[in-house]
RNA sequence: CGCGGGGUAGAGCAGCCUGGUAGCUCGUUUGGCUCAUAACCAAAAGGUCGUUGGUUCAAAUCCAACCCCCGCAACCA
């Protein structure tokens, strides 16, 4: 039995989750199902990012502890993932005292690539940050927001040494030793690989209070790398624990907003500490709103508690796994979401369970047959290329072809012409491939197959509330 | 000339590498069926494959130039 490890992006808990979060999870979720399906033993890890200085000022303008105000939020992603039916196995919160030891111990083994150095830059006293060159430039040194010109302003970070790994994680990514996918992120990466600096790890406690303490400096918190990227070896009990049965993870899930991070930074992190790099980073598109990015002030954002109760959970899994593409940006709008519900969830896949199960239960049909379900080599194939999106239609093939093949054979009449036998023989053919689609669709859509695995066990009778009832309104 | 992806029926996409009657899903129209959730099955209509030029017996596919859209470059999930 293989052990695998996958892993989930954690998300900054300074709002609410939202669609893009549900993506990254149902596509870890899915891969989680597969491999338990194939044998495996599977850890599946989630979390949540928790420091920093916006959180901080978020829980100030509340007028309550930033302690209560992560705990508040973490609790709002914990109901959502529930509510997805993510089957994880690991959370981490990057404000567990675990989780910050560790964390701090991970510093210590990175610290001789770690250095001490000035950071000079433009800075609003306003927002209590600094701003880029361009951001300088385009504003013409007067910040926007407060209309105060930015200060010169001098602080002193730690650095971590990227510059004297590029190389190794070049051949890396080249080699296919840590596979970026899809395709033209790689080619992203590669590039962007070039022109990355050493990156700055910390910030000074005049600016920043709010996070893990640096060790051995108490006049520095380290700055979200280290810190976030960490969780996915803490998770694991990381360094005090053994975790070679584990390590490497088999997939890591992240938006292509993160891919940098995960892609540069932390194999940088890994090797520093020896460890293997993880075999694959899998980074999914977003999800647009009439093609157009959801945002607040444009006003288009779905909530996706409101699509989840719109149709239910299988409705959303279905189609944010099968419509949304794994890789590239995807549109949602309510129509699409109603169509797919009604002439794909409730047509093909709703109606044709309702139909083999009348015509059994009409005709006092038993499926006795053990069936031990295999996948086919094209979806293992689909699947092993995280291309779930493309896994889901091929195993959806399936369930249309069923619905030609009841046209064709005809149980009515055979069953009108007292042909038992051929009648019983069909019905059995019908079934058994239903239920081999069904294995197939049971890492998307476990609550839907679940419950026709039962439909057809034993004495089989059409389930009074069809599967996808279309006049559903929660 | 920053790097990369893309422009194919009303919508979403495949085909391009390895040239040879343009395909899939949804939508539309018509017909069929009756086991089923006004469901299912079949057939049809609908495209000068971004533009221009080149190579070739033959170009969506190869080559060149141009136009348009998008992503990254920017602490946006």
């Amino acid at each position: 039995m293989n052990k695998v490890y996958l892993t989930t992006a954690i998300p900054y808990v300074n709002g609410e989750p939202h669609i893009g979060h549900a993506m990254d999870y149902l596509l870890a979720d899915v891969c989680a199902r597969y491999h338990r399906l194939l044998g495996d033993e599977v850890k599946l890890q989630a979390g949540t990012d928790e420091h920093g200085g916006k959180i901080w000022k978020k829980a100030e303008e509340l007028g309550i502890s930033v302690e209560q105000y992560v705990d508040d939020n973490v609790k709002k992603f914990r109901d959502f993932i529930a509510k997805l039916d993510i089957s994880y196995t690991d959370f981490v919160r990057t404000t567990d005292s675990n989780h910050e030891r560790r964390c701090q111990e991970i510093w210590r083994i990175l610290s001789d690539y770690i250095y001490k150095a000035e950071y000079e830059g433009w800075y609003c006293t306003g927002c209590e940050r600094f701003v880029t060159e361009k951001e300088y430039e385009e504003n013409h040194g007067v910040c926007p927001d407060h209309q105060k010109p930015y200060e010169k302003l001098q602080e002193e970070n730690y650095y971590f040494k990227i510059s004297d790994f590029k190389d190794r994680i070049r051949m890396a990514i080249e080699s296919g030793e840590m596979l970026i996918l899809p395709e033209f992120r790689k080619k992203e990466i590669l590039r962007l690989l070039e022109d990355t600096p050493d990156v700055s790890i910390s910030r000074p406690t005049s600016q920043l209070v709010w996070g893990v303490k640096v060790p051995d400096d108490d006049s520095q918190v380290m700055y979200v790398w280290i810190d976030a990227l960490s969780n996915y070896l803490t998770a694991l009990g990381y360094p005090e624990e053994d975790i070679t049965d584990w390590w490497p993870p088999v997939a890591q899930f992240v938006g292509k907003d993160i891919l940098r991070f995960h892609a540069i930074i932390w194999p940088a992190m890994l090797i520093v500490l020896g460890l293997p790099l993880p075999k694959t980073m899998v980074s999914h598109g977003m999800v647009l709103a009439d093609g157009q990015k959801m945002s607040k002030s444009i006003g288009n954002v779905v909530n996706p508690v409101d699509v989840l109760d719109r149709h239910g959970l299988d409705a959303f899994r279905y189609y944010f796994l099968r419509h949304v593409d794994t890789f590239a940006d995807s549109d949602f709008t309510w129509e699409k979401f109603e169509d797919a519900y009604n002439n794909e969830l409730a047509n093909d896949l709703g109606n044709l369970v309702q139909r083999l199960a009348t015509l059994a239960a009409k005709n006092n049909f038993k499926f006795e047959e053990k069936l031990d379900f295999e996948f086919d080599n094209e979806y293992n194939d689909l699947m092993t290329k995280y291309e779930f999106a493309k896994a889901f239609d091929y195993a959806w093939n399936k369930i249309q072809e069923l619905n030609r093949r009841i046209d064709e054979e005809k149980p009515w009449s055979l069953a009108k012409n007292g042909e038992t036998e051929k009648l019983n023989e069909c019905l059995s053919g019908l079934i058994r491939d239903l239920l081999r689609a069904n294995y197939a669709l049971s890492p998307f859509i476990p609550g839907a197959t679940e419950k026709i695995f039962e439909i057809f066990s034993g004495e089989i009778t059409p389930p009074e509330v069809p599967l996808f009832p279309k006049d559903f309104v929660a």
